[in-house]
DNA sequence: ATCCATTTGTGCGTATGTATC
DNA sequence: CGATACATACGCACAAATGGA
């Protein structure tokens, strides 16, 4: 008598992922101004009080700003990012190489030693998805992330998954930079992320380390 | 119609203060069922939606549950507790020794190579505080964490700061949870923290690992 | 096992207040 | 000041979940 397999998926809901996607894409900038409430409601067709609960739940995840009586201002485009106040000047390369290395290696360790079924499929499917998209900077961008953050959800730590998501908007600027400054020897990158999966998935802890290692220090 | 004064104060916000302070003043009782929104219309004269956005926002602050079809149940008597709860409900001790094992030592090996007198200065000041403290769990609490920050500090690595920042949130917990639970070696501990940062300061970064994992090992 | 009353969830339309430009 | 845009509040209707008859 648990589950009913039917998601419900609320009209609110749709809007705000709707516009969260739209922001994320680029179509509203940061701060910029997006459509008023009535012009939203034409847009979605949905009533005052819908748009008003999709923007507050964005407003609450640090994506919007509201100012009565002016406007709904974009805040972030990405509401991890919300979430830290980061100062990228300051950021260096090395910076971002040695947390990554702090976290990675770490999940790395557990996820060979925990992971499951459910966990592996997932780490696989990104891993293809990252082949696929390999050529494309951007996509393979996120890919990367998506596939890191797969093997961090297999180390089953609550808080190690909670800190690899904030250090990935670290991430997404670490990775595209380090792509379009330097050469980079793609079927090795690749082949090493088919190591780690597989050090992973035969519950092989040193070797995943290693692994890791590998992939960060290229 | 509520008197407007300087201040706004929506309704919503009135019904959500009211129904908190009965429920702190046991008026509710944990566990227990509060009226029906019908019942709650009546019994403060406002609209439905009114009711609705109270309720919610003691539902998102911890004190209350709902449960559709059911009713609003009383979860916990206190909104600051429930957030403790809430949070660190999924959290396993081990969870968290992970993580300070994956920032700590990443840290503790910068920190050795790259501290300055500044640094050293505010971790050596951090740990006499700690010294002083040590009997009182909540000062000393707060003393630990400040210890293991300025140590952070000194890794001069702006990412691994933000993330043991996120970190500390937990690590309030952590630290007092083992204090009440098992006994300790204070003095062990103690020599530890110190040994810590003599290492630091020595520039002796396999020594500082050394000692951080035996920190976090006892 | 089914039906049904109760209770919360979602969504719409409207009216009025308040802040900003 | 007026126009615009968000804030608050009400009432209504129907959907979905729960629990008991």
């Amino acid at each position: 008598m648990i589950t009913k397999g039917v998601k419900r998926y609320p009209l609110s809901k749709q809007v705000a992922d709707k516009l969260e996607e739209m922001i994320e894409l680029g179509e509203y900038q940061v701060n910029a101004k997006i459509p008023t409430e009535a012009e939203l409601m034409k847009m979605f067709e949905v009533s005052r009080n819908t748009v008003r609960e999709a923007v507050q739940s964005l407003t609450s995840a640090g994506v919007l700003e509201v100012r009565q009586g002016d406007g709904t201002y974009v805040r972030s485009s990405n509401r991890f990012r919300a979430n830290m106040n980061l100062k990228y000047a300051q950021v260096s390369l090395e910076d971002i190489r040695e947390a990554r290395n702090a976290i990675e290696v770490s999940v790395a360790n557990l996820a060979a030693q925990r992971s499951d079924e459910k966990d592996l499929a997932l780490i696989e499917k990104k891993l293809k998805k990252r082949k696929l998209l390999q050529e494309d900077s951007k996509e393979n961008t996120l890919a990367d992330i998506e596939f890191h953050m797969a093997v961090a959800q297999a180390s089953h730590n609550t808080i190690l998954i909670d800190l690899y998501e904030s250090l990935a908007t670290y991430l997404e600027n670490h990775i595209s930079t380090r792509q379009t400054e330097t050469l980079l020897d793609w079927q090795k990158i690749d082949q090493l992320h088919e190591d780690l999966f597989i050090a992973i998935k035969n519950h092989e802890p040193i070797k995943a380390i290693h692994c890791t290692q590998a992939i960060l220090n290229i």
